[in-house]
DNA sequence: AGCTGGACGTA
DNA sequence: CGTACGTCCAGCTG
């Protein structure tokens, strides 16, 4: 425990730690893209970077050897001889590290003929004569001498530097059985190899302590040698001029002369700027805002570098038009809307940018342009193109989205915008106007400069994406990109009239329901709030407590359920059916209120919404509409073909993802439920039960359904128990049973898992990668949480590619063909197609051998279509 | 006005 | 102690 009023200096061999680092830490994770190595350079900033965090040291230093040479060298030739050629892949890295502290403001310090070590311990010796709290951090050994009261070591294990282990007095007499300033008698007479010092032959560390505490010093054991009996004996008298020469080299200088003393390595700020620029050199993205938080720099506020961006020029339509000619390669575009048409259209190549303002004159240029096969690359095009289009622009050769690809490499997110990728992947700050200042101090970007940096982002993507995950970009999601575009636009037909019917019914129902409640209870009560209904539940009723939430006591629908059984209350079940009620009428009232001027709703489908590679849908989310219920059949009413077209077509995959658990398992038994033809459940719960298919009853096809279901979300015993509501013995039994006629899928999930713990991250069918890093976690809710996310990823991901697959093969195909049908919703494992009159039998062999053929697995992919003119009807 | 937590709709 | 989402409301903060 370090004194916290007094400084603490720290002080560092910077070369045997980063040559500790070179050897922990993979090369070629740690090279730039003109191949020099920095896996030394950055294990040791981050050990140095964790070193401050933690220790909060004062003062540092940092200390080099000069050269192999030194006084030691002089004195005794072999010294160090048998080291081997230093490896060039770590030669260079020194004066890289140097570069870093330098910039850090780090002192570095290096004295010709000394080794680092005689630096630290000079340090150390007069640090803590000045009242210092020392920390000596050395991956040599030597340096165990100077630990002291004052003096700590720090050294790195085994492993690498990532761990150091502290040495202080009681930790050196621990391990070594003797106080530090005898360690150096213990090393003469062991002798190290690795500084190419023999000792005294079959003495090591256990007889050299036994010698020193019997005799009380080196000096009374060398001068009573011949005492000693034995072969160790004659050894002893024999090498005794290598002991004391041993010592005599392996003694710390402590006064070694030096430009600085101790007070002198005050912590200095940082020269945040260059830090950036030496970090950007080296590629080095993460260790940046390590390195701001523990020195203490807020990293926002640190000036970053904002490279120049060509000012863009403003040229008439035929100077654009012989840029546009000129610009080979690919273009970056960016698209500014007013009222979802396109306002101004900013383009860059490499060199430099220009923008127009979309009219007239400047369309008649760009129309062809864009669609020709120029490559383009944006930065979330799907808004723009849709500008475009409506403005009669059709895009082709969208080559990359930089938004997307950002997503691939980190599904994760917080990209989410040019800005934050600008920030990721170039290190570098997008001019940003600040929208709270009436005159800004800083011009935003505009939008030739957005297309500057957009097409510099993809460079710098395209340099991280691995090969399949590019093709990925390509194949599917670029393509999907731009159908997507097309079902937006299209929107789906919603009726107005039988929305407001409904919604005017519910709330109708909903408030008699609360007024038949408030009166259950003698008083009124917000029914939405959940903490005036744990008022009511728990104090007035005195209900039993349930299921504790962060703030409380939860009131959800199984809990209430759960409270009716035990503790019937008539409040229970009108709560419970103001909740369906109310539930039902926001969500009819939403959907109302975003039908548009042409009666038809346009959802937003989020490409980078979900870590899985599954679309989102927001303003409105058409992908949560309700089905369970008989009321909710009210609500899909309501979607209608529109006007000009005859009917919807709906088509969905059945038992997509167990499927592909099939495929990916190999499992011998469910492949072959799949290919017999047989209904899944009843196939499965006549193996798991041992009876005919025929006898599978009701309740056994529902464990087994929800069984099923479960093992792909990673269910344990617990959960199927309590959603089944059966005893978890046989919640148990029943996946032991399953487990034992389905064995692959077992040994499937749990080797994938393994693998993803090994790689780092899950991959589906088709290449999409996510990032797991809590799978190493030392936590166990965090790991355990990211197993089965990780056990779900490959199969929610591989399902969603396949639809993906599908959804652009669809819609390529009834354009191609000429047809006047189009798909207007995806929900995950369904399409909704609205089929134009005298299609239907196109459409529905278009659709289903593309949604079948989609991918080719070891199992069929069954695709369900169903007929209506409205969605309920169409639906199954 | 903007955020979080609880609740609940879908695949 | 089952994955992946988005939206609503209440209740808190500024």
């Amino acid at each position: 425990m370090t004194d916290s009023a007094k400084p603490t200096l720290l002080v560092v061999d910077g070369h045997s730690l980063a040559y500790r680092a070179f050897y922990a830490l993979p090369v070629d994770n740690f090279s730039t893209r003109d191949g020099q190595h920095t896996n030394g350079v950055y294990g040791f900033l981050a050990m140095l970077v964790n070193l401050i965090k933690a220790e909060k040291p004062t003062h540092i230093a940092v200390a080099f050897d000069t050269s192999r040479q030194s006084f030691r060298t002089r004195e005794y030739t072999e010294y160090k001889a048998n080291r081997s050629e230093t490896p060039p892949e770590f030669a260079g890295q020194i004066p890289l590290l140097k570069e870093c502290l330098a910039a850090m403001s780090i002192t570095v310090l290096e004295k010709e003929d000394f080794e680092a070590d005689d630096i630290l311990a000079t340090l150390a010796t007069a640090g803590a004569a000045e009242g210092f709290d020392v920390l000596v951090c050395s991956g040599d050994r030597d340096t165990i001498q100077l630990v002291d009261d004052d003096v700590t070591l720090l050294y790195p294990n085994v492993q690498g530097v990532s761990q150091l282990k502290r040495y202080d007095r009681e930790a050196v007499i621990e391990r070594y059985k003797v106080p530090p300033e005898q360690y150096p008698d213990v090393a003469a007479l062991v002798g190290e190899t690795s500084d190419n010092l023999p000792g005294v032959p079959k003495v090591g560390e256990k007889t050299a302590v036994k010698w020193l505490t019997q005799f009380g010093s080196l000096d009374e054991l060398l001068a009573q040698a011949d005492t000693i009996k034995g072969v160790v004996g004659n050894n002893l008298r024999e090498h005794i001029d290598d002991v004391r020469r041993n010592r005599a080299l392996n003694r710390l200088l402590r006064d070694v002369d030096l430009p600085v003393v101790p007070a002198d390595l005050a912590v200095r700020p940082i020269d945040a700027q260059a830090v950036r620029d030496i970090f950007a050199r080296l590629e080095f993205r993460t260790l940046l805002p390590r390195v701001f938080d523990a020195v203490g720099v807020d990293a926002a506020a640190a000036p970053m570098s904002v490279a120049q961006a060509p000012a863009p020029t403003e040229p008439d339509a035929a100077t654009l038009s012989s840029w546009l000619e000129r610009a080979d390669g690919e273009v970056g575009v960016t698209v500014t809307t007013l009222g979802g048409l396109p306002e101004r259209i900013g383009l860059a190549n490499g060199e430099d940018a220009v923008e127009v303002a979309w009219n007239e004159d400047t369309a008649a240029v760009l129309r062809p342009w864009f669609a020709s096969a120029a490559p383009k690359v944006f930065c979330d095009a799907k808004s723009q193109v849709k500008a475009l289009r409506r403005a009669d622009a059709v895009v082709d050769a969208l080559a990359f989205d930089v938004l997307i690809a950002g997503w691939l490499l980190r599904p994760s997110l917080p990209d989410k915008s040019l800005a934050d990728l600008v920030e990721s992947y170039l290190d570098e700050k997008l001019p940003e106007s600040d929208p709270t200042q009436l005159v800004p101090e800083e011009e935003g970007a505009t939008p030739g400069q957005l297309s500057w940096y957009a097409l510099r982002v993809g460079d710098a993507l395209r340099q991280k994406i691995p090969d399949r995950v590019s093709d990925l970009l390509t194949e599917i999601e670029l393509p999907t990109l731009l159908t997507l575009a097309d079902m937006e636009l299209a929107g789906v037909a919603v009726s107005h009239q039988k929305l407001s019917t409904f919604s005017a019914e519910l709330a109708a129902r909903a408030d008699g329901i609360a007024q038949d409640a408030y009166a259950t209870i003698g008083h009124e009560v917000n029914l939405g709030s959940p903490k005036q209904l744990q008022q009511v539940l728990f104090d007035e009723l005195e209900l039993p407590k349930t299921r504790k939430t962060k703030t409380g006591y939860s009131t959800d629908a199984a809990v209430l359920a759960d409270l009716q059984e035990s503790n019937p209350h008539p409040f229970l079940s009108l709560l419970l059916q103001h909740r369906e009620a109310t539930k039902l009428r926001q969500i009819v009232e939403s959907l109302d209120s975003a039908i548009g001027e042409d009666g038809r709703i346009h959802t937003t489908y989020v490409q980078t919404g979900s870590q899985t590679g599954r679309l989102s849908s927001t303003d409105p989310n058409l992908q949560n509409i309700p089905i369970r219920t008989e009321e909710s059949k009210l609500i899909r009413a309501a979607f209608e073909v529109g006007a000009g077209y005859e009917t919807l077509l709906t088509a969905d995959y059945s038992q997509i993802e167990m499927r592909i658990m099939a495929h990916l398992s190999g499992d011998e038994g469910l492949i072959e439920a799949f290919n017999t033809g047989e209904d899944l459940h009843r196939f499965v719960g006549a193996r798991v039960f041992g009876v005919e298919p025929a006898e599978v009853t009701p309740a056994m096809r529902t464990k087994v359904k929800a069984m099923s279901y479960g093992l792909v979300y990673g269910l344990s015993a617990f959960g199927l128990s309590k959603q089944l509501r059966i005893e978890q013995s046989e919640a148990k039994e029943l996946m032991l049973e399953y487990f034992a006629r389905f064995g692959a899928v077992r040994d499937y999930l749990r080797s994938s898992v393994e693998q993803a713990r090994i790689d780092g991250y899950t991959e589906t069918i088709f290449g999409r990668r996510r990032p797991f890093p809590d799978l190493a976690s030392p936590n166990r809710v965090l790991r355990e949480n990211a197993e089965r996310a990780a056990l779900n990823a490959p199969i929610q991901g591989s399902a969603a590619d396949i639809m993906k697959i599908a959804l652009l093969n669809i819609h390529a195909e009834l354009g191609d063909a000429g047809l006047s049908s189009r798909v207007l919703l995806q929900i995950h494992d369904e399409l909704v197609v609205e089929v134009a009159p005298g299609e239907w039998d196109a459409v529905e062999r278009i659709v289903t051998s593309r949604m079948g053929d989609a991918a080719s697995l070891t199992v069929p992919l069954d695709v369900q279509i169903g007929r209506g003119a409205d969605w309920s009807e169409a639906g199954h």
